[in-house]
RNA sequence: GGCGCGUUGGUGUAACUGGUUAACACGCCGCCCUCUCAAGGCGGAGAGCACGGGUUCGAGUCCCGUACGCGCUACCA
């Protein structure tokens, strides 16, 4: 048998929109599954909304998620002069005819009017559909400008199966003869992809369900070019909360995928959330799971999983904190607290070299120190970009980090007493030989114990002392990670804000 | 308008070829742990499977209709 080979083919818009990074993703995925080819083109027949920076965001989002392809990018404006010889081609044959109606007459907007009543009395017939060749060659001799339009034969209907959506069929008389190449010659859409798809051998159609009626009529075009139909899949769309079109256009940058990226997302964990919409691996072989690490996406991985309705992306709009699909955050920081440190370290240090929070001793000197630190945040941390928003503290030795209204409030206002305890607190720590999260535990309650205040009013207070907040990690280990200098000076600064 | 596709808790999904009180995850609520929590542990509420018929001993699972949603119906892709 022949190797399956498949393709995405993202028009240039700007940016990876996430519903075309679940298809990438999918084809990706089959492709891995079945040692495939997975082939990268970009459909760029509209000239006008075609530009190498359209095509950048494309690329960025492909190789941030890791779907790497085995062929392309390649660009369907390269292939013009073949789709052109397929249309002459299919007017040669017959297949096709020119049609003379002046380019206007269809722009002025009565046009979709005139088709709905057509559709009316039955299949709208176009009338140079009947022209004779002789005189159809003489006008388009002439001068006289015309599109190419493919003429659906009278009566029959296409058939296929596809994989997702099952038996598929259409009558003839439901398929518009649709135009393949357009009055200044420039080939349009069906017949690009068709052509394409017939050139780089693909076997396997895996694209949204909004081209799911566009199948029967390029059905159509590889029986007129003699060649052989591939399988089709076609995916559920993946919708806004209120079920409408996910667009950039209404919803802002949420639609695009280096949004996630930029936003402290992991491309493991992004790619496992995506998968899961509109795809569940067989319930028999993987049970309840959610998490699915790229390689057992590729093992589970079929199209008979995937679902037939469209999916909702969950979330809403102007909720800071909940930006985006809860899941997908909660996968994330699923992913966050479980990778291995090897692989969660180099995402950190990208995003404090963001910050102005990396230093290189973190590497080298202080390699296990920083791995402790992370593994205490990592805990908390939804995304890579909590490492600078709630890690400032631990990565800064002055005190420019910002210092949380409530947590000030709830931990350094509330007693008084404070005024005096922390300084006397910081001259405890000053003194401790064993400054580990053992012996700063045994001085916290020991204090606590002389000054008879509980131990909580300490903890709490140093806990927003030290780093500002009022949530973290253990405030034992916080202190210790902090170190002498850092825990007494801040201590004693935070007398001012008592 | 025509044609097509879809419809399981708020969201994502599961439920072998029809068979006990519809399962899991996210989210939500509560309790616990505890020095705090946005972390962890435990528990709970929430759908009777869009609606109406039908077939059947028995239907979320099959059939028909209705409603709703989405897609296509461009010299866009």
């Amino acid at each position: 048998m022949s190797m399956i080979r498949v393709r995405f083919a993202p028009s240039p818009t700007g940016y990876l929109h996430v519903g075309g990074a679940r298809t990438a993703l999918f084809n990706w995925l089959f492709a891995q599954k079945n040692k495939g080819v997975f082939v990268l083109r970009i459909e760029d027949t509209d000239t006008l909304r075609n530009n190498e920076a359209m095509v950048r965001g494309i690329l960025e989002g492909m190789e941030w998620l890791g779907l790497n392809y085995d062929e392309g990018p390649f660009f369907q404006s390269d292939n013009y002069e073949k789709h052109r010889a397929a249309a002459l081609q299919l007017l040669e044959a017959g297949h096709a005819y020119r049609d003379f109606t002046p380019k206007a007459e269809r722009d002025d907007g009565t046009i979709k009017q005139r088709v709905t009543e057509a559709a009316k009395l039955g299949k709208p017939v176009n009338s140079y559909r009947e022209l004779s060749r002789a005189e159809s060659d003489t006008r388009a001799a002439a001068g006289e400008p015309f599109v190419i339009r493919f003429a659906v034969p009278a009566e029959g209907k296409t058939n296929f199966e596809d994989e997702v959506f099952g038996a598929q069929e259409r009558d003839f008389k439901d398929i518009e003869d649709l135009v393949l190449l357009r009055s200044d010659g420039h080939p349009l859409y069906n017949l690009s992809v068709v052509c394409d798809d017939i050139e780089m051998n693909i076997t396997h159609v895996i694209r949204g369900q909004d081209h799911l009626s566009n199948t029967h009529k390029q059905i159509l075009l590889y029986q007129a070019l003699g060649q052989p139909v591939p399988k089709f899949a076609h995916l559920p769309l993946i919708m806004a909360p209120d079920k409408g079109k996910l667009s950039k256009r209404k919803h802002g940058e949420i639609v695009s995928v280096t949004t996630y990226r930029d936003a402290g997302f992991i491309p493991d964990a992004f790619l496992n959330f995506l998968a899961l919409l509109g795809w569940a691996p067989a319930s028999d072989e993987h049970g309840d799971r959610e998490i699915f690490s790229r390689d057992e996406l590729v093992e589970a991985f079929s199209l008979a999983g995937i679902h037939k309705a469209n999916a909702v992306f969950n979330f809403t709009q102007g909720d800071a904190r909940n930006w985006t699909d809860q899941k997908a955050l909660w996968m994330n920081a699923e992913y966050i607290k479980t990778i291995p440190m090897e692989t969660l370290l180099p995402m950190v240090k990208t995003e404090l070299q963001h910050s102005s929070l990396w230093r290189d001793e973190y590497e080298g000197e202080q390699r296990a120190w920083f791995e402790h630190t992370l593994t205490l945040l990592r805990e908390r941390a939804r995304t890579l970009a909590d490492f600078t928003n709630h890690g400032r503290p631990y990565f800064v030795d002055d005190i420019s980090f910002a210092f949380d209204e409530a947590a000030v409030k709830k931990n350094l206002q509330k007693d008084p007493a404070l005024q005096e305890l922390l300084p006397q607190l910081a001259e405890a720590f000053a003194t401790l030989d064993e400054f580990t999260h053992d012996g700063i535990e045994a001085l916290l309650r020991k204090v606590a114990e002389e000054k008879s205040v509980k131990v909580g009013l300490l903890t709490n207070a140093t806990r927003t002392a030290l780093t500002g907040q009022a949530v973290g990690p253990g405030l034992f280990d916080v202190v210790a990670v902090m170190g002498k200098d850092r825990t007494v000076t801040r201590l004693k600064h935070a007398v001012q804000l008592v």
